[in-house]
DNA sequence: CAAGAACTGATAGGCGTATGTCAGTTTGTG
DNA sequence: CACAAACTGACATACGCCTATCAGTTCTTG
């Protein structure tokens, strides 16, 4: 093992040395602790630049005796992918509890303003962190506000809410996710002429309308054979999405695609195989599961579009972590990716 | 922000405390610095279950004064992709000078098992760490024992060694991306019947042979009505590449897909852009670049299957530092997934 | 059962930074 | 020029762990 000293590590005294001031000065400027005279506060800068001194974030975080708490706000009662992107924020919670960190999860009803910023208010003040999976509405915006003029910061998660005083966004462009779907549905139909039905959980959801807005937009530019169904909303439930995907498909003879933008998927699946035109049909679901995963594995479903719930929990906290410390981030790998599966690239 | 006093953090003198013994015995268990007896022993293990003890990550690297260095080696000369790799380990080196943490490059001639292995020992017993690129050869098998055995963690990237003393593969299965690549070529011709060209930079290549592997595989199986002509070794070179794929396209008028395991893209895309045929051959290519990327956005590229040099260069790190301080390593985060891109989902 | 071997406890000092105190020095102001 | 205000330096303590030392205790073994 080779050993700092060899390395030559530069520490506060080296800069404090360099800069003729003592080590309190130095900190006093790191840390805009108290005033220093400017022209002592420069040469300290200077002293930083020449050495190239960078603080050691492992010291710091011990001296500083920091542990982070963070909250997790996410739908009660949610779906599949909810579901696992809280078994991965606990399992990464109990990851980090060797880092001096911990991480809460409060379940609420996101899609109920008043109940999403309640839950948010009682949870204001009592964290250094707080990941939300946000509803775009003024009483939200204001209730994000609010934790983080107490102190915490607040990053979005899955579903994001632009106008808020969030410092960061951990999901993916949901239009970007519509744009690709189509690409392969149109792809894979190679040409064919016919109808494509839609279901969404909900257009109220901001995910959902972007989803569809991408989807429709390429498809309208570039596959002109190809007709769009008025969006069916199914709430995210199997049973619903059932009824409405068998309900089209008895309709619609020319149906050749199922474009499914929210859950509900294993619905979809059974209005098709009992159908029995599962073949014919091109389907495109969304979010990587036991479900779709079989479903892909059986040709059930051709395409599936997806985002990493453990990328995305891992993700939250990296960042929340680096704005209580004030590091930096690492765009590219906090950066969630619209994810592709087929059946031969499934992890 | 609260304090780790409140929230009772676990520390070796609390697990003192409840074994009965003192720090200095619970640190020669954990550290297995001397021998203990048996019964202490057993009692310093319950103790940390029951208390559900976990060192302070940040602590023990601070005391230890550790500083790890690294060494990367990569192919002199490489493709555009192995210059991205070393663009982002250089990139993420420097964000960790922060840590403790160094990482050297040597570029070396990794296709020559002489001159690779001849690296390999002249780096070792110098680092704490090394990562290579590696070629699956008696002689780099050996090299890499020997790093091995005087004490540094070696870990394979993108290309890796099956039967040596590496202690974990940072890249893709590249059988998977072959068959990825199949499977969109095949679905993309809808039932169009022809050939397929492959080219390779060397089905000498480990990675290389596993991909048409894979792609060969899934063709047979189900796309009936597609035939392999046999792969062109282009070198990853794009002249010669594009002397390839021009006599292909010119030589076989029934050319509906081309796939390109290697490098060298660019030369395929003038192939077919100067044939005339580039909108009736489907084309998958490897890698995501500046040319890849403008490539998708023309339509001169389909699809492009590829892995995140970002991710390898930081998951490669991640894991040197994770087996040096003998810390768990999170699979799923380490895993480099299959990505694959069309115009709507790039970065 | 004595002598040596094997083990254990107490303690000190260190890693690089944070934070606070207090006496001492410089600066600004009237 | 005096006096308060603003600034600075030196030092102490802490964070949790690592490493080393040394005296003291408990085991082996002949």
């Amino acid at each position: 093992m080779i050993q700092a000293r060899l390395m030559g590590r530069v520490t506060i005294e080296d800069v404090a040395e360099r800069a003729g001031v003592s080590v309190a000065t130095v900190d006093r400027v790191l840390n805009s602790r108290a005033t220093v005279r400017p022209r002592n506060a420069a040469r300290v800068e200077a002293a930083i630049r020449a050495l190239n001194y960078q603080p050691d974030r492992l010291a710091a975080r011990l001296a500083r005796q920091r542990s982070y708490r963070f909250c997790f706000v996410l739908p009660r009662g949610g779906n599949i992918f909810m579901r696992d992107l809280a078994t991965e924020i606990e399992s990464h919670a109990r990851h980090l509890a060797g880092e001096r960190v911990s991480a809460d999860i409060l379940y609420t009803d996101i899609f109920d303003p008043e109940a999403l910023s309640a839950s948010l208010l009682s949870v204001s003040g009592k964290y250094d962190g707080v990941a939300l999976v946000a509803l775009d509405h003024p009483r939200v915006r204001e209730a994000i506000q609010h934790i983080a003029s107490h102190g915490a910061e607040v990053v979005t998660l899955v579903s994001d809410a632009p106008g808020a005083a969030r410092s960061h966004f951990v999901g993916i462009e949901n239009a970007a996710a519509g744009r690709t779907a189509a690409t392969l549905l149109g792809r894979y139909l190679g040409g064919r002429r016919g109808k494509i039905g839609i279901i969404a959980g909900s257009l109220a959801l901001r995910d959902h309308a972007e989803r569809h807005f991408g989807f429709a937009q390429v498809i309208a530019a570039e596959y002109r054979d190809l007709s769009l169904l008025p969006v069916q909303e199914g709430r995210d439930n199997p049973e619903r999405s059932m009824e409405l995907a068998a309900g089209m498909i008895a309709r619609e003879g020319d149906l050749v695609g199922i474009y499914n933008i929210g859950a509900g998927t294993e619905g979809i699946i059974e209005a098709l195989q009992s159908s029995g035109r599962s073949r014919d049909i091109v389907f495109v679901a969304h979010e990587l599961n036991e479900i779709t995963r079989h479903a892909l594995l059986d040709g059930a479903v051709d395409v599936v579009i997806a985002q990493d719930p453990g990328h995305e929990a891992r993700s939250a906290m990296r960042v929340l972590m680096a704005r209580c410390d004030k590091a930096a981030i690492i765009a590219a790998q906090e950066r969630i990716s619209v994810d592709i599966f087929v059946k031969d690239n499934l992890p």
